[in-house]
DNA sequence: TTCGTTTACGTCAACGGTGACGTAAACGGA
DNA sequence: TCCGTTTACGTCACCGTTGACGTAAACGAA
């Protein structure tokens, strides 16, 4: 931080007080036409900006909002960092970001340091879907919301999207087009231990509500990663599964069993049709163009900044805030 | 800003002054043992943190450094930005991010809101080479180091890789592997007007001195996108143009190719031999996984920190930092 | 034993703003 | 003309921390 004009050169400049300068630069009301004219000036010849620290060391406010995601290489995150700014943005604030790559110790140390630096509020996607740090950080006066995780207490909301719903779309979307022989491939690990299972209840009971056949050999779980997906889809032909309707956990396996069916001579969709989730930005890029269902993830960065402004006024329990889902058909059913 | 608990707090507890508990906190000498253990325990009981903004006013350090990208849905970037956060974890620094959508006002109100947080320096790419809104802040006395662009001056550094070496790599590799009929698949836009020419200029002294044969038309220009390098293809297909070797602006249009590849029913890399150029990481998963040249992010991300570094203690000019590209031979050559 | 040195603290001011409050001058209504 | 109200400022303290400096007590060497 390279030492910049204070207030004080400002208002030496203008033959005012630093007060003066202070309700010009916020708007306040209380000075003349002229003064603010002179006070304008003087700003722009010295390169006056406000220090932030010190404004905030007595406001109580930063105008910066934490945001902490497991990582950022997955373009879901990517995606959803990118939908969070750009709420922040709109709404004036500062946004201050960290990966906790799912160690549960960095996770605390962020949320920590995010505290001590005097964040507004934070928004956060929970490794392993931890709640112990959240309610430690929470309790001690940290506005936090959470999101794809059910949670609220004090200091303590969060933004969800109808994970059972989405499901539902899309395994009933490939019924309709009269698919029968559907498989899901799903996640092996207990990355969100909340939103895993309802995907895979979703896809039970919307095969059991069409009259279909469900089995424990038609989930099939391996890493949510392109090469997770591919083992999952090649294990299933492996298997001799008859399958000709895919839902998968998210869009990259989705890409992954593309990949596998390619290789194994399947047609997409004629053979097999294919619904992925999420809706990250590849789907539509791929070919065949990837059915997926879509979150707006615009909107979980603004209710998400909403809820904050919210608790800043009324700290107690907070109910789930629900962002819509919805299915995106393309040419891959 | 939730009101913690203040340095004063603990030190009623402990029973001794806030300066004695300052001088604990930052680990400096000129305390007992017995009063260290007496402070840290009182600092446990009331849950104390340094307040970053009071110590930011007074120590004109803030250990916070911004990272100013285009967008973050890109790959290349999304790694990119992964990489300078992990070089500022590891050197316990927060960073602050934020996107310029190749937006040039709002590029310069971000270096201005950056600036008046007090960052200990910005690393950016800057919206289509722009030089003009570097200078400003730097002259300001923003420590700046732009990456992916040449420049240098007071407060004002850049970290590059070798795009040339890179293009000649990959060029060179295609043409090793027996291939002579090579296209490349370029970028329409100015978005950095000094990467680009370079890649092509590459591309053509490297066919060149393998005594090939260089025409314009074998350079086709997209977007740099999936869809952009999937059109190029194409239209190179549609042209007849003979082609046994494809090398793309970037891995986005590598993954187009290889779709509109597929298309035609050519084989890769039998038919066509295909490399990329950043290397992100979905490279590998791809059917067949895609040669390209790799930038060493990581050493993106500490060179630049380590640049702000060198410029605090001596902010004047700065000759720009080169790191490694490497080709990684995959299955598409 | 004496006196310089080190250790282990404490005191005070300052960083750059803004909230609370004070006040002189201008204004306006009866 | 008088007095209450508004306008347009200024003054001062304080936010939480650390730099500069002071000092009593313990220590150590001659």
């Amino acid at each position: 931080m390279p030492s910049r004009p204070t207030i004080y050169d400002v208002a030496a400049l203008a033959g005012v007080s630093a007060r003066t300068v202070s309700r010009v630069v916020n708007e306040e009301a209380g000075f003349g036409e002229a003064t603010r004219l002179r006070v304008l000036e003087a700003i722009d010849k010295v390169g006056y900006r406000p220090n932030m620290f010190a404004r905030a060391l007595i406001t109580r406010r930063t105008g910066t909002v934490g945001l902490v995601v497991p990582q950022m290489i997955d373009p879901f995150f990517a995606e959803l960092v990118d939908g969070v700014q750009a709420a922040a943005k709109a709404s004036g604030r500062t946004m201050i970001i960290a990966k906790h790559d799912d160690d549960l110790a960095d996770f605390d140390s962020i949320l920590e340091t995010m505290a001590s630096f005097g964040v507004d509020g934070v928004v956060v996607y929970s490794p392993r879907g931890d709640r112990a740090t959240l309610f430690k950080h929470a309790m001690r006066g940290l506005h936090t919301v959470a999101f794809g995780m059910s949670i609220s207490g004090t200091n303590l909301g969060s933004v969800l999207w109808d994970v059972s719903l989405g499901a539902e779309l899309g395994v009933s979307h490939l019924v309709e087009i009269g698919r029968t022989k559907l498989v899901m491939l799903s996640h092996t690990g207990a990355a969100n231990t909340e939103l895993l299972p309802r995907r895979e209840t979703a896809f039970r009971h919307t095969l059991q509500s069409a009259g279909l056949h469900f089995s424990e050999a038609r989930v099939v779980r391996r890493d949510p990663t392109i090469d997770g997906g591919r083992a999952a889809m090649e294990a299933v032909l492996a298997a001799g599964t008859p399958v000709d309707g895919v839902f998968t956990y998210n869009d990259a396996m989705a890409i992954g069993a593309l990949q596998a069916l390619a290789g194994a001579g399947l047609r997409v969709p004629q053979d097999v049709a294919l619904v992925g989730f999420n809706d990250i930005a590849m789907c539509s890029a791929l070919v065949p163009a990837l059915t997926s269902v879509r979150l707006d993830r615009a909107a979980i960065g603004r209710e998400a900044l909403a809820l904050l402004d919210r608790m800043r006024s009324r700290p107690d329990q907070y109910e789930p805030v629900y962002v819509d889902v919805e299915l995106i058909v393309r040419q891959s059913t």
